[in-house]
DNA sequence: CGAACTTTTGAAAATGATCAAGAGACGTGG
DNA sequence: CCACGTCTCTTGATCATTTTCAAAAGTTCG
């Protein structure tokens, strides 16, 4: 079972129909490198993608040679979500390391809000889990000084991908240069290096590349306030379950 | 017609059975004042509410004694959105001025999703469009300095008042002190201070408190790279329209 | 008219940026 | 398997944007 269904799974219990229109979503794959671009920003939005393999990130460059990167994407995770509301897409993705996307027609998701509207609801359940999380970037860029939003990227990184697998140390590889954490966080390469750099000198991570080791969670969590907002998904209100042989 | 209805029946022409749902939704009214707690973080999930008159901000405390806003509520706009998926609210909401707001149960979102599937497309493409505007915000405050922090934020309230009030001028009510943009833009009340005035000199802008005109848009909109996410709605992968009769 | 809140101004300090260059890794082809 | 070129990381020195602290001036409202 792929990671993106079985992410889903977790949350509600799945019809077959609604397992069925799940498996289109990840019918189609296509393999991609580090450095793709997988949405052109400006490009018409005519289909979504689940990523089944490799890290992407959603970037924008809001100054000329300054780029912001405005979200991770780990496998299992859906591309593209919010812009169902608009005809172009907002911002650029590409892929930070090699991986497999599986791209679906947005028409799909025509048919899910028509015909699996718990599907839908979850699905919008999503959507807001994600807002609360780049949420908490907001408030870590606006509120938070350079250590701060480093401890925030890690231990923001490092639960997320606890959720995809539980049984994940406290070690784990992080594909990205410093260069991408820099542009994540807002700071310069050159810091982002000094930081990480602290960090380890002070025992709070330990730097084994291209893996990481997060040694002092609790000092961390409380440096930077971090909340993790995926353990509490709020099903209670989806609509009742879509019968299995519908029609 | 409410701002609000009035903002959906601008995206999709709206049947009976849509407009009686989105009726319900502003049924309760709520007089508010200034300062009130709209929502109080950690705090049940149980309703959302319509902003009919008044504005609001979504706001968290990341570190203490440095608040941040997340969030500015315009008459017209709905606030909880990305609540749905979770259980206890993500962060406080609270009036900047005084105003009314419309509670509603979140069941009403359940039928919206059981029963009015091209409603709940609506709202995801919404929902959407907060998260683009969310990443403007992200963008802006990763890779922007001060001035560009400022010119974005005050063309991004314009443009929105812009959309209740097409035949509003240059010139606006910004009902926020300047500790307030503050905590908008991650900066200090005192180099927001600083800022206003040095826009005021430059020409950019003119403050007769607690108006404010835009005086160079399109030099504020070039210097901060802002683009008008509003416009652009796309409602084309919206399920078909319910029926007005239904059941 | 006075109290409380908000804006304005000044001077000094600090966090993070910039510039520049060296050291290390890593892959590819010879 | 070495050599070279390229990419990434590291480090130092200097600079600047924004913060901090402190206090005065202006506003608003009962």
């Amino acid at each position: 079972m792929s990671s993106f269904v079985n992410r889903l799974n977790r949350l509600i219990s799945l019809s077959d129909h609604e397992l069925q229109i799940i498996a289109r979503m990840e019918a189609k794959e296509r393999r991609v490198s580090r450095g793709d671009t997988l949405i052109e920003k400006g490009a018409a939005v005519d289909e979504l993608m689940v990523i089944r393999d490799g890290w992407a990130v959603a970037a924008d460059h809001p100054f000329k040679e300054r780029g912001q990167i405005l979200r991770i994407f780990l496998p299992g995770e859906l591309i593209g979500l919010p812009g169902l509301g608009v005809r172009r897409a907002p911002n650029h993705a590409r892929m930070v390391t090699d991986g497999v996307v599986c791209p679906f027609p947005v028409s799909l998701m025509t048919e899910v809000f028509g015909d699996a509207p718990r599907l839908a609801a979850l699905f919008m359940a999503l959507a807001g889990l994600e807002q609360i999380s780049l949420r908490d970037r907001l408030a870590v860029m606006g509120a938070g000084d350079a250590r701060q939003r480093m401890a925030h990227f890690l231990l923001d990184i490092h639960e997320r991908l606890l959720i995809a697998n539980p049984t994940l140390g406290k070690r784990f590889r992080l594909p990205l240069r410093q260069v991408d954490i820099a542009e994540v966080l807002g700071l310069t390469k050159v810091y982002v290096n000094r930081l990480l750099r602290s960090f380890s000198d002070e025992g709070l991570i330990e730097i084994e590349r291209p893996y990481i080791r997060i040694l002092q969670p609790g000092v961390m969590r409380s440096m930077s306030d971090y909340e993790n907002r995926f353990e509490q998904v709020d099903t209670g209100w989806f609509p009742v379950r879509t019968p299995d042989v519908p029609l």
